[in-house]
RNA sequence: GGGCGUUUAGCUCAGUUGGUAGAGCGCCUCCCUUACAAGGAGGAUGUCGGGAGUUCGAGCCUCUCAACGCCCACCA
């Protein structure tokens, strides 16, 4: 290690440290996995960042979560293997090309294909190392040696010979359906890739003159616009209304097209006129009745989202956008006065979920993954609990979306992703699916790409060598562990990479997905960059410390996934906490006088000693528990809790007087490791420096590999433990006395107690260090004039004050004291004296109840005693 | 329409099998006591959203109401 390491400087500069400590670690190749080795092993795959983007706080969370487990686990004997890697991220990517075309006035079209990806492939793979690079800056334990991206060959053959295997078993078809169709990307997407957006809308209704007779029906809708491609009205078959119109036809306004008034169960005859228009070809649900009743299907607005130029739609209306549209039809229906009625009318329009425009359901020839069978066995797994959700409600959700799965359209008319591997001949059009071009003279490919969660759902395995199922990293560590990851992607994600695990591997690609909270602005709104309420973890790393931001992001963690609040100022927390770590180990460090053979043997114990080791040895007991249990926010407080205020507060002070160095030693050596999870660098630091002053076996001299602390019952030291809250009980009364009757801490104080001669006698040297107490007398009937008094569990102490205090203030200060006990003592005796509660409940409650009962008697009592004698 | 979450100190939130509440920040008083002012000592603050029930006992369990948020569904 280089010199800074050598001393620990009187200021903390994280940013210093933890470069240096970053590079340590990478130099020496400490992530990279042994797929060898004879370990357990434990695995992590990383959700791919995408291409398109730069680290944010989800990422600084998810990423530290992952680091945390991953570096527990290794600390635990575990092989482990963090894999990370980066996600092509179809749409998203090209639409970031296409802007940036789009500046120079270009579209990808003018580039043409060859071109096109060439520009893209520069751009994902400048950024797909720059988001890996920021990765670091979070202290990620990685494996950057075996960093993967979802279009590099390995992934790509994966994912070729998964769409033929699925093609082949009749899972994927491709078929002529109504697909959400996003007119601004150019392609369609699936159904979790549509947003809901409430809307003010209007309710048209529009009268169809009866053909052949008098009369009209009026139908209701919201999209006038798509009225060109009606195939017919819809009534229910039990609306007594229209029973007689079944049947018959109807003149359609503006084209005079004849189309006939049909019965179907899906009419709503509450809704609208209760007659409504059918386009098959326009609306997801008309063409489920088209299908019924066998429908043409008219096409009468494009892929661009503007009206078709064919002899369905009036010459004025042709070519407009949709919006254009139906203001000229609304128009021309006003003019031909069959315009019935306009109601105001909320309803959800679906958008884009990449860019926001308003969908267009679309009659469209795509592929689709047949998900029912895939799911049975997705569910199976999660039901049966091979699969386990933390925190547990999510399952419900999982399932309940699993057991409604509709098909997946996995085609998107992108040019950036997997291209399907399906080949047409030229002259025949006849259609092969297979990994390879069975003639590239005569067949071409498939234009379409995969929707990019396609790859993304083989992730685990196919980064681990798939299908190369005798790969030694496949063998070694797949299937994976655990997943980390936001709940927003359960079902693009999670789901998906389940059900593709379970088919291709015969396995489950993880056996816990860990779901945390979103990262939220102070407000609770989500981040974006459009709202401007984007905080930079970059920013925060660079100024308050990559650990001090993990152990922020950790503490504000809660076992049911919350979603996670933030300002910039919160991670002053962990800014000053590593501050305190810094500081408390240099001077715990410095103190340090014994060789490293001395320093092996504990020697006598003191009180105090063998408290500070109980305290830490629960503290070891909780920390494992609770890792084990995810519960990872509760690490990080029980850890600041230990530090702070016990080890700090009281041991490190108490050591000022009288220390066992060994101890001092030991504490502080197995806490860096115990925190070294959450705070990697500062843990590191600080353990270089201790590995000059002892030694530390099976470390491999970096603390990243040390043995992770664990309960051992030879340090309950319960009664001492005890005794020592009795200590401290001690001093923070004498303190408030002080603070009470502004006794300056220069005015030295002399106490005598009426119990526990012994310990309080041993433990003087304490009380002056910590409260100013010059002498310590026991006297079991003290009697002084103008004193203050203080009670301990069962100790009276007198503090003789002479001058210094006023009598009268004393005597309120000991009532105010008994007007706070009273309350508690008399519903704990109320509780007592029921027989019920004596009987039904728990005896150990029952004693704890009694045993504070007397508890409050005593110290009640003392303080009676004393106000007496002070009137 | 269905499901889920939240409601606890001024603010942000913890609270693991039910045994009358905690932290950080903020606030008040005092202290540069040589590890740390990114600090130390002391202090104030809550009918745990409303109501009902189960229980000897409810922040925690049941029911109900209310407010806010999220997800799914998508009747034109």
């Amino acid at each position: 290690m280089t010199d800074t390491l050598n001393e620990l400087s009187s200021k903390y500069c994280a940013r210093e440290i933890e470069k240096e400590i970053y590079e340590f670690w990478e130099k020496n190749d400490f992530f990279v996995a042994d797929n060898t080795s004879p370990k357990p092993s434990y695995s992590i795959v990383i959700p791919p960042p995408n291409v398109t983007g730069v680290l944010h706080m989800g990422h600084a969370l998810d990423g530290t979560l992952q680091d945390i487990l991953i570096r527990y686990h290794r600390m635990n004997g575990y092989e482990v293997l963090w894999m990370p890697g980066c996600d092509h991220a179809g749409i998203a990517t090209q639409n970031v090309i296409e802007k940036n075309l789009a500046k120079e006035g270009l579209t990808r079209h003018d580039l043409g294909r060859e071109k096109f990806l060439e520009k893209t492939w520069a751009w994902a793979n400048d950024h797909k190392n720059r988001i890996l690079e920021q990765f670091k800056l979070l202290g990620a334990s990685f494996d950057l040696s075996r960093k993967r991206f979802t279009l590099d060959k390995g992934c790509s053959d994966a994912v070729k010979k998964v769409f033929v295997d699925l093609y082949n078993k009749g899972l994927i078809y491709k078929g002529n359906y109504i697909v959400n169709w996003c007119p601004r990307c150019q392609s369609a997407i699936s159904d979790v890739e549509t947003n809901y957006e409430t809307q003010e809308g209007s309710l048209w209704e529009i009268s169809y003159a009866l053909k052949d007779e008098m009369g009209a029906i009026v139908i209701a809708t919201t999209r006038p616009e798509t009225m060109f491609g009606d195939s017919a009205i819809a009534v229910n078959p039990n609306d007594y209304k229209y029973k007689d119109l079944i049947g018959k036809s109807c003149v359609m306004p503006l084209t005079g097209r004849v189309i006939p008034i049909i019965a179907d169960d899906y009419v709503d005859k509450s809704f609208g006129t209760g007659a409504l228009k059918i386009t098959p070809a326009h609306d997801p649900n008309d063409f489920e009745v088209g299908l019924r009743h066998n429908l043409p299907q008219i096409k009468v607005i494009d892929e661009k989202g503007c009206m078709m130029k064919n002899e369905f739609v009036p010459p004025q209306i042709q070519g407009l956008t949709r919006e254009e549209a139906r203001k000229k039809t609304v128009e021309m229906l006003k003019e031909h006065q069959v315009l019935v009625r306009i109601t105001p009318h909320t309803h959800n329009v679906g958008t884009c979920q990449r860019c926001g425009t308003t969908i267009e359901p679309l009659l469209s020839t795509q592929w689709f993954v047949k998900m029912k069978p895939l799911a049975l066995n997705a569910i199976d797994a999660v039901k049966s609990g091979k699969i386990k959700f933390i925190p547990q409600r999510w399952e419900k959700n999982y399932l309940m979306w699993m057991e409604n799965i509709r098909d997946w359209c996995i085609s998107r008319q992108l040019w950036w992703g997997h291209q399907i591997p399906a080949y047409y001949h030229k002259e025949t059009g006849e259609m092969v699916v297979a990994l390879e071009n069975p003639d590239p003279n005569n067949y071409t490919q498939e234009k379409d790409v995969l929707d990019t969660w396609f790859s993304s759902g083989l992730w685990p395995f196919e980064t681990m060598g798939w299908p190369d199922t005798n790969s030694n990293d496949y063998k070694k560590f797949y299937p994976t562990t655990t997943l980390v990851t936001g709940f927003d992607i359960i079902f693009f994600w999670v789901a998906r990479m389940i059900s593709m695990g379970l088919e291709f591997t015969n396995v489950a690609p993880f056996s816990t997905v860990y779901i945390h909270g979103l990262i939220r602005d102070e407000h609770g709104q989500k981040m974006s960059k459009s709202k401007g309420n984007t905080i930079d973890p970059v920013d925060l790393i660079e100024k308050y410390g990559c650990d001090a931001l993990r152990f922020t992001l950790t503490s504000l963690c809660t076992y049911g996934g919350q979603d996670i609040k933030i300002s910039d100022e919160r991670f002053e927390f962990g800014r000053n906490f590593a501050n305190k770590i810094w500081n408390a180990s240099r001077f715990v460090l410095s103190n340090i006088t014994k060789s490293s053979n001395e320093l092996k043997d504990f020697g006598e114990l003191s009180l105090a000693d063998k408290w500070i080791l109980n305290e830490l040895n629960q503290t070891v007991k909780l920390v494992n528990e609770n890792i084990k249990n995810y519960r990872i926010g509760e690490v990080a407080s029980v850890l600041y809790e230990f530090f702070w205020n016990k080890y700090c507060d009281w041991y490190v002070e108490l050591s000022k007087i009288e220390k066992n160095e060994a101890v001092l030693v030991y504490v502080l050596n197995a806490y860096l490791k115990l925190l070294h999870p959450i705070m990697p660098h500062i843990t590191e630091a600080i353990y270089q420096k201790m590995l000059q002053k002892i030694d530390d076996e099976n470390s491999k001299n970096a603390i990243l590999f040390a043995k992770y602390p664990q309960y051992d019952s030879k340090f309950d030291y319960i009664e001492e433990s005890k005794k020592m809250e009795m200590v401290f009980e001690t001093i923070k009364s004498l303190r408030n006395l002080r603070a009470e009757f502004n006794i300056p801490l220069s005015a030295k104080i002399n106490i005598v107690v009426d119990n526990n001669e012994k310990l309080f006698l041993s433990i003087a040297p304490y009380l002056n260090r910590m409260a100013k107490v010059d002498d310590v007398k026991f006297d079991k009937e003290s009697n002084i004039e103008k004193s203050a008094y203080c009670t301990v569990f069962d100790t009276k102490i007198t503090v003789p004050l002479a001058d210094l205090i006023d009598i009268n203030q004393e005597i309120l200060r000991q009532k105010k004291k008994i007007e706070k006990l009273e309350p508690e003592l008399k519903s704990i005796s109320a509780r007592l004296n029921n027989d019920k509660f004596i009987n039904s409940a728990p005896s150990d409650v029952v004693d704890k109840t009694k045993e504070r009962q007397q508890e409050l008697l005593c110290q009640i009592d003392l303080i009676k005693q004393t106000i007496k004698k002070l009137s």
